[in-house]
DNA sequence: GTGGTCTAGACCACG
DNA sequence: GTGGTCTAGACCACC
């Protein structure tokens, strides 16, 4: 696992295992991965994993059985705010990035579209024009 | 000037002044605040400006006139690539993210549309045909 | 039963089975509930159940009949000198802690006054007198 | 300083500094020592000086600018609203384990009273009326 | 086996 | 100088 080197590995971690969540590769009340594990997977030193999971433990995204391990939520009403937050917060992410470069509204619409039928379409297109 | 707590204040602002350039606040050849006004303005350390500037002249974005203070590049195909480049690292950046939450590209490409609708009003929907 | 995550269980089952032979709840001499029914009852592991009582075994306050069980100490002395030093150390702990923050010998008469009379409810007023 | 060994030294170092907030020992807006000077102070290492501070932040008791140091929030009602909290967090706790020992009402508030008595000495009886 | 706490020490970002 | 992150490694409580 390759992490950016401009943020913290631990809130990596963390977007790392809110997005697992969501795309359901661990359901409701399903066991995560022992730190130990997660620190040879991710290569990265437990202490840092613990850092990561203690953030969720508190957003009470999992919850710790002692002696057994960290836990997904089993609140899938908390699990289906968090992923309408996170897709929330990464197209207003995007969004007020391009605005930044002085992009209207139009313009960045535009560009929405052309991505969409990019990705959508038959064949790799660059974006790149 | 609010800035993440997350990210090095030097690279949010590099960030910042890409974008303005991008945006034509400043146009090719436009001499920037000079570095004391942009400490002020952003209520940062100089030093922490000058890291950023640094990074910037390395892009070849602006350079430095010794004594005079720093210019935009008068290279215009520099910007126009600077520009592309940007834009096209933030839809990545969004459609990487949003993959990751396990969305199938139709499904970004419904959010897209949605995201977009909202953005412009009803009264101009041109990103539904 | 639920155990507070910050200190260790084994110290609070402690605890319990202590104020449980205060309060007469297990008699002079009584058995204690076997081991394994501990376990279940309070839904924590046998070891865990084990190192509390050996714990109390050190303190004399029960000991062990090898193959028959756990029982009470059938020391009155013993018993009352126990009750007599937790709820001194209960008042002290509850003394110094509002001490730390401040507040005066006046001032902590007054919270336990107020205290007591929520507590007692307006029917039955002995602490005013 | 020395702390107790059945709780984590991070917990107990919130409390210390929750409870010097609370007696005004450091007022609103004013500065903690650094990390370092409380690592050498309470001789504990960074780290855990560190995770304490980590968790005061988040209560938003404390707050954290960078380079500077961790300064006391500014919001009065806050600070009232944790004295008020933990105050009544102390007479609960108190309460519970008198009465988890099979104590009456009566019989805790006969004991309250008691020992406010002779914290005051006989010269300051303001309880008993 | 599980997670939690603590230490020692290094390196980075910011003022 | 300030706080923040990360590592390596030890020890403890619990299952």
């Amino acid at each position: 696992m390759k992490f950016k080197d401009n943020v913290p590995i631990y809130l990596q971690i963390e977007s790392l295992i809110n997005q697992q969540i969501i795309a359901g590769k661990y359901t409701l009340g399903a066991k995560l991965p022992s730190v130990r594990d997660l620190s040879v997977q991710l290569e990265v030193n437990i202490n840092t994993i613990q850092k990561a999971l203690n953030e969720l433990v508190q957003e009470q995204i999992i919850f710790t059985k002692r002696g057994r391990g960290n836990f997904v939520t089993t609140d899938a009403h908390l699990v289906a705010q968090l992923k309408a937050q996170l897709i929330h917060q990464t197209l207003e992410n995007m969004d007020e990035s391009l605005q930044a470069m002085g992009l209207s509204k139009q313009e960045i619409a535009h560009y929405l579209k052309l991505y969409s039928q990019e990705r959508m379409g038959l064949d790799d297109q660059n974006f790149t024009n």
